[in-house]
DNA sequence: GATCGTGTAGTCAAACTTGACTAGTGAGGG
DNA sequence: CCCTCACTAGTCAAGTTTGACTACACGATC
């Protein structure tokens, strides 16, 4: 799964109700267009596919004051948070070699309570562990590890991917155990998104010159 | 870029000529379904597309004396095997956090010599680390990094990926400097395909019950 | 007062990916 | 001798992703 649908079902529910280029302008103000695949076609086909199975619902809406075509707003169903909270435990505990699905659900965790997702992490610890046993087992020769050649550094390298991983996300619980941050039911959440008129210090055209990679 | 053209290449160029079931059977032999998208109708995709652009030459075969429908041969051209090392260049330098590509590269890299290839890893260290400044620097709010709540998690996250892939890059700098491995021009090559008849110990049917994940 | 850039809002075709499906052959078991 | 199962080889529709494009409004600039 990509993190594309998490993101904008996030987004859209945290404004409670949102058009596409709302939606467009939160996940650019988080990064997102950086780390993740959130185009615009990616984010309008998203909005209209989650609309059509009944995750959001459509309210058509008159062409806004700024000019342009006539905008869609969106509004989070039920089904579409149950989706959500789904798929946010999903990208937490999963390892699946996908970075953006795991910056995504970081984007979102205090959604959750704070005891929940340290059990979602120490589950995704857990998962790491197992995946890393299988890589070994499975690319292991009986005639010991050498026969692999070059080849052998693509194991290597899934190898210390889940070893890093499963130390960052160790580091991870400890801060959250430690009492960072501001969790579900834990009083005034923080503000990810952008008040109407605010600026965006982090849009497209202030970029900063080394972001070119 | 997805890895599956570099894998598509690389497999036809090994062999001289090969039909899609052959690239199919190979790329598993790698594991490579395990950690890229190598799925049938991907392969089959990337064959047709690459000779309708010229990279492949497309023969029309009989079909197999072992029953299924008829097969195509490919063969790699001379403006594919450019397209094959340009991209391997670019896959060994680039830090697109997508694991599969470097996992791809990796498997290919003895096709260059071992001083590109040291030179190619030195340029990706380069480029991990710029990639961090740019991170940091942009993600740092003039009042301090505790601005962001736990929004600095996602930051802290590709930090860390950073680090620890650079940190991976230069073990392997090292231990190709120390003369592991058998590069382009330095005698026998290490065999990566299947040989005709050979059975093969990774396909789908054998795999290890701990794979699902 | 034309036009140039920027912001708003979204569409579209082309390419790619996915997972399920087709279809023939041959070996082995009952 | 028939039936099932695995292997060989590939197709297909549905869904997703990409990157370029449209179209309007507003302020600034020449």
């Amino acid at each position: 799964m990509s993190a594309i649908r998490l993101l904008v079902l996030g987004a859209v529910r945290q404004h409670g109700r949102a058009h596409g280029y709302q939606v467009r302008n939160d996940l650019e103000y988080w990064g997102a267009h950086e780390w993740s695949n959130a185009k615009p076609g990616s984010i309008y086909h998203a909005l209209k596919q989650m609309a059509k199975q009944g995750l959001l619902h459509a309210h058509e809406i008159a062409p806004s004051t700024a000019g342009g075509p006539p905008r869609t707003e969106y509004e989070i169903t039920e089904k579409g948070t149950a989706a959500y909270l789904s798929l946010l435990r999903e990208s937490l505990v999963a390892h699946d070699q996908k970075p953006d699905v795991l910056s995504a659900a970081l984007g979102f965790m205090v959604d959750l309570d704070r005891e929940e997702v340290l059990d979602l992490l120490r589950q995704r610890v857990r998962t790491i562990r197992q995946w890393r046993a299988a890589v070994t087992d499975h690319y292991t020769p009986e005639d010991g590890p050498a026969q692999l050649g070059h080849i052998g550094e693509i194991m290597n390298f899934w190898v210390h991917s889940a070893d890093t991983g499963a130390e960052w996300t160790q580091g991870l619980i400890e801060r959250i155990r430690g009492g960072a941050y501001t969790f579900a039911g834990e009083g005034e959440p923080f503000v990810g998104v952008l008040t109407e008129g605010q600026e965006n210090p982090y849009a497209t055209g202030r970029r900063h010159p080394e972001d070119d990679r």
